[in-house]
DNA sequence: TACGAATAGTAAGTATACTTACTAAATTAT
DNA sequence: ATAATTTAGTAAGTATACTTACTATTCGTA
């Protein structure tokens, strides 16, 4: 340690700095638990949103799970390579491309669910049960509160 | 909403969502308060800890900040080409890269620090000033705890 | 209705961040 | 002392995730 009176900043205490890491954790864990389905924490969140919200575009897509359109490109090749995903030229818009999963896709979205859900109790097991929820919330409001920061912010309200 | 009950897991509930939103969210403020530095928040966590421990190898820096080894080459390759750090072969160890801080880049790490303070608050903003000490505690927590869960997983411990 | 602005998506470039596979050097064990 | 193992670092491949720049299409307005 230095002696001097904190001359530098300990990138340890950053909120930044643990927040990286825990996201670091946070798809390390995911990927323990949903092997072998050979799925990414974005494309899950890709392929819940299509559940949840059946044909809609690459933008409102990218909005909904928080990506950049630039980003959402790419995961669906890769979802549509592996024929989990359609994509559909809307006849309204042609510059539009409607998003739709195959029943592949839903057989694996309904497979992977419960892991999914393992992984999350995993990343909080280090906290109390009666802290879950308030580190939910915190990070609800820390999301929400910061939305207009990234460039793709959700559209989803909670 | 669905008017089953909840047949599917919607994904906006999982803390790993907020989780990987909070991250982007971080990157992206760090850089609007950084800018026109050219640094990223792993550089910054690099540099910084150079600054902390001088003469560390890349194996005890990637620790460190929680990084691959395979992924700190990049890193320091890139503060390296902009000579703010230099790698020097250890004559005891020839396998081993001993880094250190050029004067560049401790003068740029003086100049970034009161930036990088003032993107931290930035990110913790939204929540109430009493609970910004609650949510350290509970990141803390939650990395240490899953710490081995990580392929690189952080030797400090606070 | 034609023209400028806005929009959806792609492409190229950069930077994490991982995996597996590799090289070179040092350490351990027989 | 030599062989087997371990270790530090690199390299190649994949997947986010951003930026800027581009194409194609649609919208708004004059």
């Amino acid at each position: 340690m230095s002696n001097k009176p904190s001359k530098h900043v300990s990138f340890d205490l950053l909120p930044g700095h643990y927040i990286r890491r825990l996201q670091q954790i946070s798809v390390a864990i995911f990927l323990q638990e949903t092997e072998g389905f050979g799925i990414t924490p974005v494309q899950f969140a890709a392929l819940s949103a299509l559940e949840e919200f059946p044909y809609i575009d690459q933008k409102t897509l990218a909005n909904t799970i928080g990506l950049d359109t630039s980003t959402i490109g790419g995961v669906i090749d890769r979802l549509e390579s592996r024929d989990l995903v359609k994509r559909n030229l809307s006849e309204k818009d042609r510059r539009v491309h409607v998003l739709t999963l195959t029943s592949k896709g839903k057989n694996l979205l309904d497979d992977i669910n419960p892991q999914v859900l393992k992984a999350q109790q995993r990343i909080l097991s280090p906290l109390k049960k009666s802290q879950h929820a308030v580190l939910i919330e915190m990070l609800n409001t820390l999301v929400n509160g910061n939305n207009e920061a990234s460039r793709a912010p959700s559209s989803i309200k909670t």
